[in-house]
DNA sequence: TTACTTTTGTTGTCATAACAATAATTGTTT
DNA sequence: AAACAATTATTGTTATGACAACAAAAGTAA
């Protein structure tokens, strides 16, 4: 990593051009099965699918988002009859979010379409070197989370 | 990679964490050192940079963008004094796109800007796995790319 | 030339991200 | 208890992405 442009091309690797093509393929195979989902609803679903019932902060920790997307993302979720807010009779700041039927039934149907998304994109990829990649983000997140 | 679990963290590898730390650090370092640019806009300005007139095509494919994102972005970018768009007197369907002297003169702040995050991000991370990283997604990308 | 196809750019719609500001509630300190 | 601080969720604003539909111009084939 010396030059100008090498930096440049790191920088499209990280956020450019392979998780765009990514979501696009993931977006099309949910689609062509007739999944209405957006990767970020999903996103909200798998935390969901793990811990039913829990607040929107936690949704917010555990998908990366912050507050105000969750919020909206939960509006769209539950006019899609996807999940439900519940107070919470705990804490009168906080909301629950529970999965509906509906949002419970079309689990094992997504989870199948992510995996063999991320199946088809890593073809032909060494065990070896996918971990590398993880170790590698792992430590970019610890680099710049300080900030 | 053999667990639905692990699969789903090798997407949010791809998608999620790491990708949005970068450009939350990003626009960071811009607004702080006075830059008011997106990491969208800055994307547009690196073809640019290299390329000062071409058309908007030829901004969508190096930037890996739709047309109508190029439109609006430029549309932006035309606003903020960035470029400037002028008709191609040989093809009427197609507009040239030319920076400003606002848009040559950031250049080098930008870069320097973009260069220590990269440097930032990337710190402790040998020159080994970072071009297995590079190899890695090269690979996805033409995994991607078929469909 | 005429008809058909492709290319280039634009507009409309919807969903999301980032950020600032706010309201309601809870926690803490004195 | 009262004042202050922190937490949780919401709303507003602006910028963007994905996709569909469209218009204008250019290319191509009859």
């Amino acid at each position: 990593m010396q030059s100008i442009l090498e930096y440049q091309d790191f920088y499209n690797l990280l956020t450019g051009r392979t998780p765009q093509a990514f979501n696009r393929v993931l977006n099309k195979n949910f689609r062509q099965n007739g999944v209405e989902l957006t990767k970020e609803q999903w996103s909200i679903l798998a935390v969901l699918w793990e811990n039913d019932g829990c607040s929107q902060q936690y949704l917010a920790d555990k998908s990366f988002r912050d507050r105000p997307s969750v919020t909206r993302l939960i509006d769209n979720m539950e006019k899609d009859g996807l999940v439900k807010r519940k107070p919470d009779v705990n804490d009168r700041r906080s909301n629950l979010i529970f999965l509906t039927k509906k949002g419970k039934q079309i689990q094992e149907k997504v989870m199948n379409l992510v995996n063999a998304t991320v199946e088809e994109s890593i073809k032909g990829i060494s065990v070896e070197n996918i971990l590398t990649v993880k170790e590698v983000f792992h430590k970019i997140n610890q680099n710049l989370e300080v900030k």
